[in-house]
DNA sequence: TGCTTTAATGCAACTTAGTTGCAATTAAAA
DNA sequence: TTTTAATTGCAACTAAGTTGCATTAAAGCA
């Protein structure tokens, strides 16, 4: 079985060319990437791409969060981790480290951090 | 000295009335708002409404983040905490406790944490 | 208090993300 | 291979947020 297959293994989602596309662009990728800077690599719809990316959350299969420039970022939810995302330079990093945060009665999927990233700091 | 001064004494900021409407209406509130939730209280235009909410990120006199339903919300930085969104019913809870987080070297403004709150977890 | 300057406002027109209905197409199971 | 339900592309739409420009109002000063 394939990597894209076992995304969506026992899951209610038909693997279809689209999809594929989207998959395998998000899971090669080493950072959370926006509708802007995946349209020209994929050739679908804008429709047919956030139905989708909705139909992906549900499922689990990615999660997204709205970064610093108001877009939103899709990522494959494997290994949880949190992110970082700098409001003056706009990085975004991926936060192996801090995710084991517990809140009792409370799931929790994904946490972001916003503020300033050390070489935004170092420069003020 | 009113307390809407207070929040903007001493930086480069006219009390202006669109102004002191936004902020009345934010810090009279329990929890973050949209601007679809301040739209009808505020009678001033959208382009004035967010040339102020940018200029009010910019002087840190408020921050914002983007929740469940795509929308931002903005609140007055005061006593600074997390938020939980929950992905389900997209209630936002201020978490007064978990915003003693540390990352060595960053700056933290923010923290976003997204999963399911504890009222949804039980109706599952 | 009235004058002056500079910043803030309202309006209109725009950009872009994301959504929806519908007819045509395609994946997957029989 | 055929069938059927899900998926796709298209077009039209909604709503957030932005920008240029002429008008207005806040705040410091005479």
């Amino acid at each position: 079985m394939k990597n894209l297959d076992k995304l969506i293994y026992g899951k209610n989602i038909k693997l279809t060319t689209a999809r594929k596309a989207i998959l395998e662009l998000l899971s090669t990728s080493s950072k959370p990437l926006s509708y802007e800077d995946m349209k020209e690599k994929i050739s679908m719809d804008k429709a047919t791409f956030y139905r989708n990316i909705t139909k992906f959350e549900e499922e689990d299969i990615i999660n997204s969060f709205e970064s610093n420039d108001k877009k939103r970022y899709f990522e494959i939810q494997k290994n949880p981790h949190a992110h970082f995302i700098c409001t003056n330079c706009s990085l975004i990093t991926c936060l192996k480290e801090e995710s084991n945060l517990h809140l009792e009665g409370y799931q929790i999927d994904n946490i972001i951090i916003k503020g300033i990233c050390p070489s935004c700091l170092k420069k003020q």
